[in-house]
DNA sequence: CTGAAAGCGCTTACAG
DNA sequence: CTGAAAGCGCTTACAG
């Protein structure tokens, strides 16, 4: 008793595959009563059309690829918004998700998997500067849609977060409760596109205002955040507002001013760049920006099935607005 | 210039098919002048076998699903942690890992995929006592292993957390360091079997000893965990010894402690069940007991791919040893 | 509205 | 050691 084919609902039918394609498909019209016999044969046998077949048939493969390496700590919350919307995306369009996790062989496993005709798009997560990953999927003409973007994405659809306005968000607001005296603790600006382009706006934001300008290098883990906010409060003492990259980090920069006696938001205010579940495990509600990542998978995953769908489809170009999130480490300066 | 198929690949070395095909697989012996010509044919028309066509021809997929809802701000650390290590492990052996997150459409997803043929066996994440996926996948013959355990597990594979053994452990820890008046906070039992064993287990930690026993229901959540320490501190100011389930319930007990001047772990000792992540973002470093997700995914990852091997492999049904992790939330009661 | 047939790109007995 | 051919389970022009 192993599976029913397209066959033996034919047989059973009394019509021909092409009949029963067709019935299952909508691509041609079938008469009602032969639709009905048809309909009766495929519920008595269980048929269950074979995906592999079909694929084989129509040269699609009916999955799409998100390559996402899973080993960074610092994005556990951003990891987890970005796959589950992605695949519930995905899914509710008949698609299924291929998970590409690894780092080191990244590239490597995409290449295979899209030269062996198995993925129909890609979606690239986590994207750096210079990405290899690019150059591998254009030269296989494989769709495929960034979720961030490179230095050039001539020719290429990406959805990323606006980091510059993020940025501007954060400034902005410290300084309208009468913050003067600012610091901007972020990942290493080689790190990635996105820390790159939130120094290069800080830096801006900063010098539009005439404000001194102090943004120590901190990688996104609590421990760092806590050294550094640490170090940077008991240095430059007049500090009163804080921008940190990451709510991980922005949790270590509450422990810091716990340990040195200083309460948030009287003594302190703190802003951060991003909201994910992190947060919730923060000891106050963190004011801060949320980048949207849910939002920038939704509309990276809209796009690429736009692309498969057609294939006439255009280069999209697409940066999610943030939102302000007010919470409770932000006050007017004393 | 569309793909180089096999009968290209054949028909510039001089071959059939048949012999291409062979050279690649290797299962029936080739000249090495044969071999050198096709590998050569191969290289120069960049051919890649199609893994679709390669697929329906054998009757595998060469996939495997891996269910597991990403829509839970509580296993954060665990989702990625366990899903980093299942699909590596599946790279290696040339699978591909397609992701099921939807809770709610679940097991009609999952259902769809495996009667269609797209997946030759599925891991099963986040298991509940009575867990509906199983029988669809029992019933459509496929090969599956839980990550965890339901309530009957007999004719199953499975790999579980020792989850009775880990709370003997924290209390066995605490009652040596002196403490006697001990709580636990845990999930609601009825919400997975995991809870369900965890408070049995620890009503028999505490039976065995004669020890007063409290233990509050505590959502995993850390707003959960401060909220629900704070009352008990409140209420048994007596208790010095805390198990907690959960990295981020513990970082809202940490919370509690600290608004009510309790010292952690001079007034108050603390021992968390699970190690992730996670942890990293507590104002401590916690002592906890490690259940070891990875080590759990890597098992199940295997026996997984030992059965769609051969077939005939048994089911295998393991328990992970949980491992004691010393932190700075424990010590000797004064 | 329906059928007969070729084809998608492989694998695998069956012969030799 | 290699070839000729059937078959995996579908889809899709081409006819009627």
């Amino acid at each position: 008793m192993s599976r029913a084919t397209i066959s033996d609902v034919a047989k059973r039918a009394g019509v021909t595959k092409a009949t029963v394609s067709h019935t299952l498909s909508g691509k041609r019209p079938v008469a009602a009563e032969t639709r009905a016999r048809i309909e009766a044969a495929i519920a008595e046998l269980g048929y269950r059309p074979s995906s592999v077949a079909q694929r084989l048939a129509a040269g699609r493969s009916g999955a799409v690829g998100f390559a996402y390496p899973l080993n960074a700590d610092e994005s556990l919350g951003e990891a987890t918004e970005v796959l589950g919307v992605a695949e519930a995306t995905l899914a509710s369009a008949g698609y299924a998700l291929v998970l590409f996790g690894g780092a080191v062989d990244g590239v490597a496993a995409l290449q295979t998997f899209t030269e062996r005709g198995l993925l129909d798009g890609v979606l690239l997560g986590q994207v750096t500067s210079l990405d290899s990953r690019t150059s591998v999927l254009a030269d296989g003409g494989i769709p495929f849609v960034l979720l961030g973007r490179t230095s050039d994405n001539s020719g290429m659809s990406f959805v990323d977060t606006d980091i510059d306005e993020a940025v501007e968000m954060c400034v902005e607001r410290l300084v309208v409760s009468g913050h003067q005296r600012l610091a901007f603790l972020h990942e290493d600006a080689r790190r990635s596109a996105g820390a790159s382009r939130a120094v290069h706006a800080y830096e801006r934001a900063c010098a539009r205002r005439r404000l001194r300008l102090v943004a120590p290098v901190c990688p996104a883990s609590t421990r760092a955040g806590q050294e550094v906010a640490g170090r940077l409060l008991q240095q430059q003492g007049d500090v009163t507002g804080l921008v940190v990259g990451g709510e991980g980090a922005a949790i270590g920069v509450l422990h810091a001013a716990q340990h040195l006696g200083l309460r948030v938001p009287q003594d302190l205010s703190l802003v951060c760049l991003g909201k994910t579940a992190i947060g919730n495990l923060a000891p106050q509600e963190l004011t801060c920006v949320d980048l949207r990542h849910g939002e920038q998978a939704r509309q990276a995953t809209d796009i690429l099935l736009e692309r498969l769908g057609e294939g006439n489809a255009g280069d999209q170009q697409v940066l999610i607005e943030p939102r302000w999130h007010e919470g409770a480490t932000l006050a007017a300066v004393r």
